[in-house]
DNA sequence: TCTGGGGTCCTAGGACCC
DNA sequence: TCTGGGGTCCTAGGACCC
């Protein structure tokens, strides 16, 4: 049995912005945005949480529900100087720590009870170094599966620590909702609730051999979880952190919807720039370049191109996208939503003939000298021709 | 309510190859 | 000639997470 523990920062983007601005503390905080922005909650105060104001709604319907909120703009590079900071605190007390995502993590602390002591003492011990030298509070999840720590540190929250004991898993999870599993959203919880399945004990204690019939590999899947397994069964606990992306990406949705095609495609320009430069960050080369299109009926498509050779090349990506653009936009319909996509990520760069390798030299020297000047002047002091072609507002 | 932006993983069908 | 089976690559869409 492992000793695994899962940290969740308790509201985080609210935290880091109460720590730049210390008047918001215990204020309704909603970080997402202006009310009248197309756009929705990234997070809310817990004094925000009582209107019923939660992450992923509508910033209109927050406001309806919580007019005398604050509301914040969302500020990345804050929240990822604080992670950082949490990662480090993290690191200190373990050697194996996989960031799950901007404010979570785990950590494997099995074997480690002469250095920390018992799970619940170690614990309390992380709980109380990362308030001390982050000034951020969390909350954490101990047991001896990730899925059982997740869900251990959400019921946990705010501030609190919970250690589930080996053999209590199943009885710890009965009682919950089976919304409470990750990986059980919208859509399969109204699955499983079509077969009177609510209770995460309603599911475990269901023959494995029907939930594969009604819900495939799935089903089964959710059969370990009901149990307290990790998904990918007793390996899938080891952590392991996989150091590159598998794609990146950028979108962008308009204040308005617009048919307008030269502002299209210089928005298009420009979140090619920014792909290509976050490619050439990591020393990736992407072979797949998808465009993303919504409409403003909300329908969504996505068309894609795998190129002969991996790029990382701002004009490369952007010809592809453009050009998959031109042949899926019907000018009728105006756009609410443009991504760019890229994947299929390559250790090194497609072949080339030798003049195009030449040609390709040239752009590699160009854009570096150009990522640095962004660097230096912020981010729209260069840009390709075509990002500036748009048209003054009328 | 009028619905962001960054990701991951999965499924399913078709092309193509052996 | 009237129809296989496995593997891989590619595309499109969708569920889900933070």
């Amino acid at each position: 049995m492992r000793t695994i523990f899962h940290i969740d920062m308790d509201a985080f983007f609210v935290s880091v912005e109460e720590l730049y601005d210390p008047s918001l503390k215990g204020k309704p905080v909603v970080v997402g945005g202006r009310p009248d922005q197309r756009g929705v909650v990234s997070a809310a105060s817990y004094a925000a949480r009582k209107f019923g104001v939660h992450s992923a709604m509508p910033l209109r319907t927050a406001y309806k529900l919580c007019p005398q909120a604050i509301f914040i703009d969302v500020h990345r590079t804050r929240y990822s100087e604080y992670s950082a900071r949490v990662r480090e605190v993290l690191d200190r007390f373990s050697p194996i720590v996989e960031m799950a995502s901007i404010d979570e993590a785990y950590l494997d602390l099995t074997g480690s009870s002469r250095l920390h002591g018992p799970p619940f003492a170690a614990a309390h011990k992380l709980h109380q170094m990362m308030k001390q030298e982050t000034r951020l509070n969390c909350s954490i999840g101990v047991s001896g599966s990730r899925l059982v720590s997740k869900v251990a540190s959400d019921q946990a929250k705010p501030n609190g620590i919970l250690w589930i004991a080996p053999g209590q898993e199943a009885a710890f999870l009965a009682p919950l909702d089976v919304r409470k599993i990750p990986g059980v959203g919208k859509v399969s919880e109204q699955q499983l609730h079509s077969f009177g399945i609510r209770k995460v004990g309603d599911l475990a204690r269901l023959d494995e051999k029907f939930l594969e019939q009604k819900f495939g590999k799935w089903g089964l899947a959710l059969a370990g979880k009901s149990h307290g397994f990790d998904a990918g069964g007793w390996f899938d606990t080891f952590l392991g952190v996989s150091e590159q992306p598998k794609s990146i990406s950028h979108e962008h949705t308009f204040d308005e919807d617009t048919r307008e095609k030269d502002l299209i495609e210089s928005v298009l320009a420009h979140m090619c720039e920014k792909v290509g430069r976050r490619l050439r960050e990591h020393g990736l080369h992407a072979r797949t370049v998808q465009l993303k299109l919504r409409t403003s009926d909300f329908a969504t498509i996505t068309r894609a191109y795998t190129l002969d050779g991996a790029t990382q090349l701002d004009t490369v990506i952007f010809e592809t996208a453009r050009a998959l653009f031109r042949a899926n936009w019907k000018r009728t319909a105006a756009i609410r939503l443009i991504g760019v996509h890229t994947s299929g990520f390559d250790a090194n760069e497609g072949q080339l003939s030798l003049l195009d390798g030449e040609k390709n030299e040239r752009w590699q020297k160009a854009l570096s000298a150009a990522d640095k000047l962004r660097d230096k002047y912020g981010e729209a002091s260069v840009s390709l021709a075509v990002g500036m072609q748009r048209k003054p507002p009328r």
